[in-house]
DNA sequence: CCTTAAACCGACCGGCAAGTCGGTTTTGTT
DNA sequence: AACAAAACCGACTTGCCGGTCGGTTTAAGG
């Protein structure tokens, strides 16, 4: 049982040091020497543990940015109060630069999307899965926002999320690694500007 | 002088074949022999046109990339009619896909900046003074609706066209090839959704 | 200790792609 | 026609990187 602890050990920390390597140089730019190196690991402990890059990059997605959505996106939502307020404090939250000694992920979803949409489709998939997930997360928080008198009933909740995913992604693209403080402002004022417009006591045609 | 007229010519090919081949498969999945086989031209050719894949590269940019987003975001600014719905209605436009026997490009510049935003930062800046100018074209055409009464004077202009581009880019990322009519419709709805709450007439708090 | 299997090592292979370079063809000029 | 210069060719070099494989180390159980 001390193996499987090994195991499970050492591909904990492939995964964990190549997600942020991955997400640091992009996959394609970051050679499996670059995180080995990092680890004091070789060739042969990785391709121990894992089939393929693709096959390590997968497990990175299952584990680790399928967590990172959930903990920073997704669960933030689950409380009964007006979701619209809660949503901006999730996105804000989300494009904070690294807190503390916490790992500086942010979030990188939009990189690695865009990285394998032309290049690799099962990974791909893999991703857009995990948007699905935020996606109906979305949705069904916003639909209750409605029943609650929140949100106007006239407003289309999948489109509102397709919207806010949209602009979340965009903005993710046009940040670079220096945080830009002007850039996150700016968007957080105008996605409170578009969230009045879908309000519940806003009720022009 | 003929000389120069085949030169130019041959440049002309290359950029063209090369941004359509780049933009279909990306910058670092495409060789340049996938591009020059299709034009039956050599390493020769190239080499003597351009100095390295990425000096052609930025040869598109500047000449092609800067040209359609001029032709599909900035020129149809210019009117003097309300800006709200001019804008949605070139955004609208550089969504849709191929028209007739035209060039499929739709729009590229999200795939772009983010394949080389940490990989190449020359390139990158090229692309980012491409999003600049779109921005500051933005920017004037929203403050001349300010000063024509279309748009509420409480509106942060700056941070508008930020909202738009980042909404815009967003969704370049969402849309797989196969053109999505779905999204593309929930989009432009709520971007009318968006303005709504920047327009004139409501002026909420 | 001894055995055995999992974990790990690292030299090597094979393929790909950017860039080079000596040579050939095309084109324009006189 | 003759010549030069520009345009073009394509085999070759070089370096990188994913993946392989035979061998070595580590560690738990008997």
């Amino acid at each position: 049982m001390q193996a499987t602890l090994k195991k499970r050990e050492t591909m904990h920390l492939l995964c964990a040091k190549g997600l942020e390597v991955f997400h640091a140089k992009g996959y394609y730019n970051t050679s499996l020497d670059d995180i080995l190196t990092e680890l004091s690991l070789s060739k042969g402990a990785f391709y121990h543990h894992f089939k393929s890059k693709e096959d390590f990059f997968i497990s990175i997605v299952q584990n680790l940015i399928v967590q990172k959505v959930y903990a920073l996106l997704i669960e933030p939502l689950n409380t009964q109060e007006n979701p619209l307020p809660i949503i901006v404090e999730s996105l804000e939250k989300a494009l904070e630069p690294s807190k503390s000694n916490e790992m500086a992920y942010g979030f990188m979803l939009n990189d690695f999307l865009t990285e394998f949409n032309k290049r690799n489709s099962e990974i791909s998939s893999y991703l857009r899965d995990v948007l699905n997930v935020w996606e109906v997360n979305l949705v069904s928080v916003l639909k209750r926002g409605k029943l609650d008198g929140h949100i106007a009933r006239h407003v289309d909740c999948e489109g509102v999320a397709t919207y806010i995913i949209a602009s979340y992604l965009g903005m993710r693209s046009l940040l670079t690694d220096d945080s830009n403080r002007q850039l996150k402002y700016q968007y957080i004022q105008q996605l409170k500007q578009y969230f009045r417009a879908i309000a519940e006591p806003i009720s022009v045609i």
